[in-house]
RNA sequence: GGGGUCGUAGUUCAGUUGGUUAGAACGCCUGCCUGUCACGCAGGAGGUCGCCGGUUCGAGUCCGGUCGGCCCCGCCA
């Protein structure tokens, strides 16, 4: 670059700097070439100028940039001029002016590229991901990070103010039993033992709170070893904190806070607060799943009662062993085709439906349906007042046991609100849900297991159940939900050992198995533990939504694909055997 | 572990019922062009139709397998 210093970014000038003397730094985004006068779009992170040689005015420059091709690297020394009337481009934020080159440096040039850099133009995702620096060019995924980096400065200070230190947790830690798989370390110094990756930094941030630093706050990453989704990676960044002294609403108004100052800094838009609650109960009866999309109605309706005794033997059957039915009163969706009702028919048999049944109420009130035949008229207008049936309307239902009756629909629901495109981008709608069970029994382990984690603090009334019926027991956990995305959760935290071991044995988790696995936390309880509890976020998730993107790859620097590999760096890869025997590992395969 | 979907030029895609030499746009290369901004004009190069096998006189097209991308179920305290 010799003694050229860069003056100005490719987002800075406009008719303020007009006759100053600049040096801008940047890429080459396209050249236009016209035998004379050449105009070159140079970009950086902030924006795009267009810069100009012309032979009149410095004919070496000139020549030199007749070679420049896209995503060179160059350095241009010019005098900021007005461009000429009627040459303005609105589209840019510079447009007003352009920069008139004395001096060209090539800084470097560049292979063509493997894709267009323009953002309307889609590009298959592996290529992108094999050349992510290329990618991440376009200002559409440079946004995504400058976003990124604004709502962690946000939350930074936020937190701050609000008297949090962040502090940092192992990364080599052990593994824990329940929950996800975990990812190894395998020790080289001790033989046959192994770290694990935290999951999340559960424990670590608990023992701070014993440790009395009272106010916890890190952007940590954290690894599960599960199967990738659009809004799952293997290793992602949670917003995570823990407070003591404090009850769920205490922590409600500062998540609430970390909200806000987020979204102002990255939407430039002010959150209503406080959010809305709902119990868990009522989320699955009301919309069959624990994170709703508030944004839309479609709500489920139980019908279970009004048909226990019904003609149609389908339904009676369903109830009469212990199942339910349960329906959505898609208004005005009278019109779907046959073809539509196959779809969605075929759409919810994905989530363990055997059958959607439907009702058009056509315009006299009739009902146009293939189990119409199986009402009396008294059920069909007990029926169509339970669902606020009006002419127009289409019917569905499922008859199941609970679980399938309330995914089916809840999908469905969903679906409904894609086909009809009733989700307005624009809408954020936060939630808490609150209430959660403690335990929920899983039928393969015959056992319980816990819905939150293991250290949740059960609700005082509830305690009593814990001995008897473990199921019944609410738990102090709360989870916010933003638009039908579980965005974050947290609960208060057990303190007292004896609660502990009491929730332990809940889990049938043997006190020898809890003195191996966790007699750190055990011992910490027994060392004046304060009452404690916390929240963590899924930041990527968060920031996905908020960049209104469909995966989260799109707001991580360098994600892996589906099959957890980079197709960037090629990891995973094999590594040398002495890298095996030093971890005293001996594989069995190749 | 399972279901779905896609794979053709550097990129994004089209490719009829299985039939001659696999096309388009953009990009790239050469030349021309002094006010463009997705500059324009003329010409040119560029293909193991993901891979393997099968059916057939003949396969980008049909069948089987396999690899890879994406979406989903299971899984994710």
């Amino acid at each position: 670059m010799g003694e050229l210093k860069r003056s100005h970014t490719c987002n800075d000038l406009g008719a303020d700097h007009i006759d100053q003397e600049v040096t801008l730094m940047g890429w080459v985004l396209r050249r236009r070439d016209h035998g004379g006068v050449i105009f070159i779009d140079l970009r950086d992170r902030w924006g795009i100028s267009q810069i100009v040689f012309n032979p009149e005015l410095n004919s070496q420059s000139h020549g030199k940039a007749h070679v420049l091709r896209s995503e060179w690297v160059i350095a241009v020394r010019g005098k900021v001029t007005r461009r000429p009337d009627g040459m303005v481009n609105t589209n840019l934020k510079t447009g007003e002016i352009e920069v008139m080159v004395n001096e060209l440096r090539i800084l470097n040039s560049s292979l063509t590229p493997p894709f267009p850099l323009d953002e309307d133009i889609e590009v298959s995702e592996n290529l992108r991901l094999q050349y992510r620096y290329l990618d991440l060019r376009r200002p559409g995924m440079a946004d995504n990070l400058i976003m990124r980096h604004k709502a962690c400065q946000a939350l930074r200070t936020f937190l701050n103010d609000e008297n949090f230190l962040e502090i940092e947790t192992p990364v080599l830690t052990r593994s824990t039993p329940e929950g996800a798989r975990d990812y190894l370390v395998p020790s080289r110094v001790n033989a046959g033992k192994f770290y694990a990756l935290p999951q999340s930094p559960q424990l670590f941030k608990q023992l701070l709170m014993v440790a009395g630093m009272d106010r916890y706050y890190q952007i940590v990453k954290c690894f599960r070893d599960e199967d990738l989704r659009a809004d799952r990676q293997p290793e992602f960044t949670q917003v995570d904190m823990e407070l003591s002294f404090i009850v769920e609403e205490d922590i409600y108004r500062i998540a609430e806070g970390v909200m806000t100052s987020l979204f102002a800094a990255t939407k430039g838009l002010a959150l209503q607060t406080p959010f809305p609650r709902m119990t868990y109960a009522d989320a699955m009866e009301r919309y069959g799943c624990d994170k709703p999309d508030t944004r839309f109605g479609f709500e489920l309706i139980s019908l279970t009662e009004v048909v226990r005794n019904c003609g149609f033997q389908v339904f009676r059957t369903v109830v009469e062993k212990g199942g339910q039915v349960k329906s959505i009163n898609a208004k005005g969706c009278a019109s779907f085709s046959r073809k539509d009702l196959d779809d969605l028919t075929a759409y919810v048999a994905n989530f363990g439906a055997k059958g959607l049944a439907w009702v058009k109420v056509k315009e006299d009130g009739e009902w146009q349906s293939p189990i119409a035949k199986f009402f009396t008229a008294d059920e069909r207008t007990a029926m169509a007042t339970t669902l606020d049936a009006q002419p127009g309307d289409l019917l569905f239902f499922v008859a199941d046991n609970a679980v399938v009756v309330r995914s089916a629909l809840a999908e469905l629901r969903l679906e409904l609100a894609r086909r009809l495109k009733l989700i307005d981008k624009k809408t954020f709608n936060f939630l808490w849900v609150t209430d959660f069970p403690l335990l929920e029994y899983d039928p393969e382990q015959k056992r319980h297991t816990a819905v939150h984690h293991p250290f949740t603090a059960p609700v005082e009334e509830d305690m009593a159940l814990l001995e008897t019926e473990p199921g019944r027991v609410r738990s102090r956990a709360y989870d916010l939900v933003l638009n039908g995305t579980e965005i974050g959760g947290g609960s208060l935290r057990i303190h007292q050992k004896e609660v502990q071991d009491r929730v332990f044995a809940a889990l049938s988790i043997a006190p020898e198995e809890a003195a191996d696995k966790f007699a750190f936390l055990l011992k910490a309880l027994e060392l004046g533990a304060p009452p404690h509890g916390g929240i963590a976020f899924g930041l990527d998730r968060l920031m996905m939504i908020i960049a209104g993107r469909d995966t989260i790859r799109d707001v991580i620097a360098f994600p892996k694909t589906q099959k957890a590999t980079c197709p960037l760096t090629d990891a995973p890869a094999g590594v040398a055997r002495k890298q095996l025997t030093e971890l005293h590992l001996r594989p069995d395969w190749q």
